[in-house]
DNA sequence: TTGTAAGCGTTATCAT
DNA sequence: ATGATAACGCTTACAA
């Protein structure tokens, strides 16, 4: 109503005087605790409307020992990495979850020296209820301290090393071997890959399911390079294969991004796609369906990621003992295989 | 050293007696602050180091009355606007500088009706100590409630209607002339524009860029649709102009995305990009330098705007009176004019 | 059901 | 320089 701009905002207990009850009273009132009188609670709500009363989150979060946020941590070798939209989708997953909640969602970027410390500093302070942390390498020592913080931690993608109880992921062996096998139905055999960080799991793990399906398939064809889920390292990587192994006739790549790099390079290599090369991708991004021609991929769902690490995560600081999830991926089928 | 996680945290009260003086020596130590004898600060820091203290940040935050965060909030239709990586890079721009203060950056989507009501209780109850918004629409009622809600607000473009105080924002009315121009100085005549939502500032103000570049050199040919910013809307409106204006020979859309999307209807329908039709778009994102052929764009710089918006609102908080600001665009162009 | 009083862990004030 | 003492605004035993 009035300015709130210059006004002092009520206290509780400002609330409380005006409605002729003491100070308990109104707590209890505001937070519709069972044990308040019909009446009192009504002069109590009467009197916070009429003052414009709004709780102060601070106090609240002193006195229940809470601090009422969740942090979404994201490593990463340097502030780029949000250029992917993987993130926002699991930014957005996360929100909505939230929204039904009262927890914020702190962001924050562990990319940079002066990052990490941050991170470390808010793990240790226990400024928030619980973190989730995605995009970790092998060796990040983020992974000890949020095990070891003292504060609910779930994982996006199991760490290469450490063993962690919570984590949501999904099948990416599985997944690489559909997308490889994939390639061998369409009757290729000289199937080269473009890998992921190699000190990552998620890397890892897709180029298992490319050697899984090239072995089942008692195909000898070995070829690869490695990038880091750029389309920069994807172009990079592309490159280098074609000088090394100029016979290939498939590539599946670890992700889209770098897919949609390679689709560049066979392009400006004169090497046509299908036909020439068929080209697989990973993860399902828009990017996989506005190329030319648009990319066969293992979509992933992105979102319900970020859905469910923070359910996990809610779970875990309402004590209970959720398990780990993978979540399942499908082969989507374009023009570019 | 000790594992943290059931150990009770130690507070300044226990850190004083360690060290043998007051709490309020402790404190001083603590910040340092001047008004302490070098031996006494000394023990302090020594018992801070034994003890493993940490400050508690609610504490402080309740006794300073700051709350150590300030939050990006970002309005739109739905949730999967973060899919869009423009702000990805805003978030890595405000991150960059966040990390230099002890400020956390709180993400709030006010994409559904209970976001918007989370964001209000985030402004009405002061859970933080700045805010920055973006993508306002022209009738959000966030505007106006950031203006009077008392806590620093900084605008990321500005809102379609009321003057804001503090903004950062690009000349998107010359960025959009200046990519008009380029099309018209490769000879074309009957340019068409692919409008972005007519409700937003940005929207608007790349069609008028458009009009008037078209105005200045004598061209009458007009022919518009709208959409909102994704490649689905690019496509829908591509398709629309296609219909009723098939003899176009050139289309400036209003971001990256949409232009991505136009350029699969065009490639569908046999018209050659750029033989038959110019193509040129805005923003200078990846999507950009990955269609076939690449497109010509107007290039803003993004992560500046993150970088911009969050210097303004610390120079708010610390009681300064910065001014609006507005960044420079770049015409890239590519083969797709 | 009600209220008193004791926290929660800091910082800020004000004498000394 | 120093240290009581009082905020900061809320929750929560505990007693009545």
């Amino acid at each position: 109503m009035t300015d709130e701009a210059t006004h002092r905002r009520p206290t509780l207990d400002e609330v409380a005087e005006r409605a002729g009850v003491s100070r308990t009273a109104a707590s209890r009132a505001l937070n519709n605790a069972p044990n308040v009188s019909r009446d009192k609670r009504e002069a109590v709500l009467r009197a916070i409307e009429e003052l414009g009363y709004v709780p102060n989150p601070t106090a609240r979060a002193l006195a229940t020992q809470q601090a009422g946020a969740v942090a979404l941590i994201i490593s990463g070798e340097d502030p780029a990495v949000l250029a992917d939209p993987f993130y926002g989708q699991v930014i957005a997953g996360a929100s909505t979850v939230l929204e039904e909640t009262d927890l914020h969602l702190v962001l924050c970027l562990a990319t940079s020296a002066r990052g990490q410390v941050r991170v470390k500093q808010l793990l240790r302070t226990r400024a928030v209820d619980g973190v989730m942390l995605m995009s970790l390498r092998g060796d990040d020592p983020l992974t000890r301290l949020a095990l070891t913080a003292g504060v609910p931690a779930v994982f996006g993608g199991k760490p290469l090393h450490g063993d962690v109880p919570y984590y949501v992921d999904v099948d990416n062996v599985l997944g690489a071997r559909q997308a490889t096998e994939h390639l061998i139905s369409r009757g290729r055999t000289r199937i080269a890959t473009l890998t992921g960080p190699l000190d990552t799991d998620v890397g890892r793990a897709r180029r298992r399911g490319y050697l899984e399906a090239m072995t089942l398939a008692g195909l000898h064809y070995r070829a690869e390079e490695s990038g880091d889920f750029t389309e920069r390292s994807g172009i990079a990587a592309m490159e280098a294969l074609l000088a090394r192994h100029p016979d290939l006739d498939a590539v599946f790549a670890a992700n889209d991004n770098m897919a949609a790099g390679a689709l560049r390079v066979l392009d400006r290599a004169g090497r046509a796609v299908p036909a020439d090369v068929a080209l697989a991708g990973f993860d399902g991004l828009a990017v996989s369906e506005i190329t030319e021609p648009p990319l066969t991929t293992v979509h992933q769902p992105i979102r319900n990621i970020g859905r469910e690490m923070t359910r996990m995560l809610l779970a875990l600081i309402a004590g209970e003992n959720p398990s780990p999830l993978v979540l399942p991926t499908t082969l989507v089928q374009r023009d570019s295989t």
